[in-house]
DNA sequence: AATGAATGAGACTTCATTCAT
DNA sequence: CATGAATGAAGTCTCATTCAT
């Protein structure tokens, strides 16, 4: 469903507007960022991997955080909204029947995408954590009409036993650490994501998150 | 029980070693460390900041690198290695009689260490996911001995009633999932870690690996 | 013959890949290396007195270390080796039929050399005396197959009465004496190198390594 | 007759102003000068050597040069003009009966003086060869009344069939020449510096220099 | 659009020297 | 006399960026 690497960007034929040399540019960028970290990379050292002359980057880019932002963009703009909003908008419409299902629907298509991108996205968390302003850019993207669409939501899957009591943030809190700690792991630390592992996250998570029975 | 900033050294007197200045030193790069990230803060910078003289940083910590690593290590060295001594050592005498006082055990004290030396923590996991070398080194600190112990020590809770059945591998993955999140919400999201909270992360923790009940 | 300064590059056609810049580089550091001093000169004097940026220096010389070896290794890697090749093949071929043709041959094209380019031999002995490693490289450009030859040279003009009977090491070591004391005393001791004083050298050498006649 | 390394000090009674902290920066400075160089050495690597805070170099040395002159200046001061004078006033009183004599007469001590302080000679040649200041100071050691001796003396050994006639100049730069290829040879490129060895350069010199008999 | 030589600010680092103790 | 922490000028080198070709 999703393809290799810079597949984010071909959805929205963003690319259309990149000649082959950039696009040289883009796919080295994208493979010495992820290797070394975009502090450590010269713009000299991008230009030779992509056997370009370095001046192509400036004149595409402008400047050399210009090409990082080109490549995180995407999983800003396009990753985390449109997940927002097939969350939203899609899957409510779906009424789900069960925990289950809910966290399947959530997990499963991200999981792919950060295997199919997964340079991207080890750029993506290095840079979050690394940059203020990455992590300001992550917040403003989700609007205040976001959080009070997404709270309208799980308040009915709350009262559709779906979801247990506990405060709305604990359960996000909650659905991003497993899923966190599923994508970190496999990005950072050699860890599977295989979908036995990521079925396993789904149990936990729906353990974590699912009304108790009596 | 854990004190602000440099706390973590004072523990085992390794800043007998230092003069005042290069204190000075110390306290000023966490700051800014903390504040900008290694790679965006210049060694002038930090004289500046600390009053002394730029020559004084290369004096104690050889170079650059050298001032990053005397801030990261005792996290390595120190906390890590300790926080899994007590846990098997310490902790295993204890016959815990339920989860909650398992997990409980575990969360605690190392919330505190956190939020104690919140700087500190920021700069390692910054650091954590930017640079290849310190997680090999974070890797390194778990010698296979430790991962035998784990093993055992959880193998010994199962039977206990403890913890569930799953994979031992899908356990630790939780559990530090949780603690992740609540770790890294707080020192990079400006999420709370009080009391509430942690309590919050401990519930879904034992509701994840706890034994089901019929 | 050989013509000012830069003569020892030119032949080889190697200062074409300089552009007009680097050589202008080139020719300072000369300058300013036969003056002061590798070490006592600073790659900005050297900047300065070219008229080009600092950088300029790296981009081409990688650091300023190659910049004198880009200055030194013509001297070891052309000079040397073809003064030898010359000397063993070409002028073997000649059948010196005195010791005065002998030493001529040796003699004259290599003071010339050394005249036309004086700052450049200059750099090249204080290197050689005061870098252990240059030395080293010296020592590299003679492999044994050069000894051999010499040798078989040597012991085949002592055949034919142009050289006396003493031990080759001997005979080595008077000719590179004589014709050091020139050239060291021409460079470094404001001494003459005209047609006169090379005549005198040539005089006490050939007395010094002819047979003696009774 | 000459003893090791500081030899060309105790001569003249130089070291009793010496502490004995001093003399151990003296002989380190001299060990570590030679293998690196003067400008390759840092005084607090001459104060690790030696055992000694780095301060105590400046309280007796006042600055590193002075430290450097410290060494270089006995050979400056004490080994040429001693020479020199041993070469006019006492020998003169000889009556050299041959060349060989003459040039023994010249030769030997020399050389165990070099054997005997050969690291130091090795840091003064260096320095000579590296800094016109070094050199201005040994031609300023020779002033013109000693070269009308020395004129007067070689006229002297002229007439007594002692020398050939070539110019006077030309007698001298010989005789330094061949010494100076057996010193250099041997202080840097691990010749022999033996009596065969001396012999042998005694010989090409007498045969340079000594009248051609008929 | 593409090149890569050139720029120069600014980074890290070294090191001789000073001086309070 | 002895120490070594502290200084800060000066050095080498990197690198994003510009611009003439």
């Amino acid at each position: 469903m999703y393809k290799p690497e810079l597949e984010l960007y071909y959805q929205a034929g963003t690319l259309d507007n990149f000649t082959e040399k950039q696009l040289k540019i883009l796919t080295a960028a994208i493979q010495i960022f992820s290797e070394k970290g975009y502090e450590n990379t010269s713009t000299k050292e991008i230009a030779e991997a992509a056997g370009v002359a370095e001046g192509n980057i400036f004149a595409k880019f402008k400047n050399k955080r210009g090409l990082l932002n080109a490549i995180i963009e995407p999983v800003l703009n396009r990753v985390f909204p449109s997940t927002i909003d097939s969350f939203i908008q899609d899957k409510l419409s779906q009424n789900y029947s069960s925990t289950t299902e809910f966290v399947h629907a959530l997990l499963i298509d991200r999981m792919d995408m950060v295997k199919d991108n997964d340079k991207v996205f080890k750029i993506f968390f290095t840079e979050l954590f690394y940059d203020q302003q990455v992590r300001q850019n992550l917040i403003n993207i989700f609007p205040n009409i976001y959080w009070q669409k997404l709270n309208i939501l799980i308040d009915e899957l709350k009262a559709d036993h779906i979801l247990n009591s506990l405060p709305n943030s604990d359960i996000i809190r909650t659905l991003w650490s497993i899923m966190g700690g599923l994508v970190l792991g496999y990005l950072f630390f050699n860890q599977p994501l295989d979908d036995r592992t990521i079925d396993s996250g789904m149990t936990a998570l729906i353990e974590a998150i699912e009304p108790k029975v009596f």
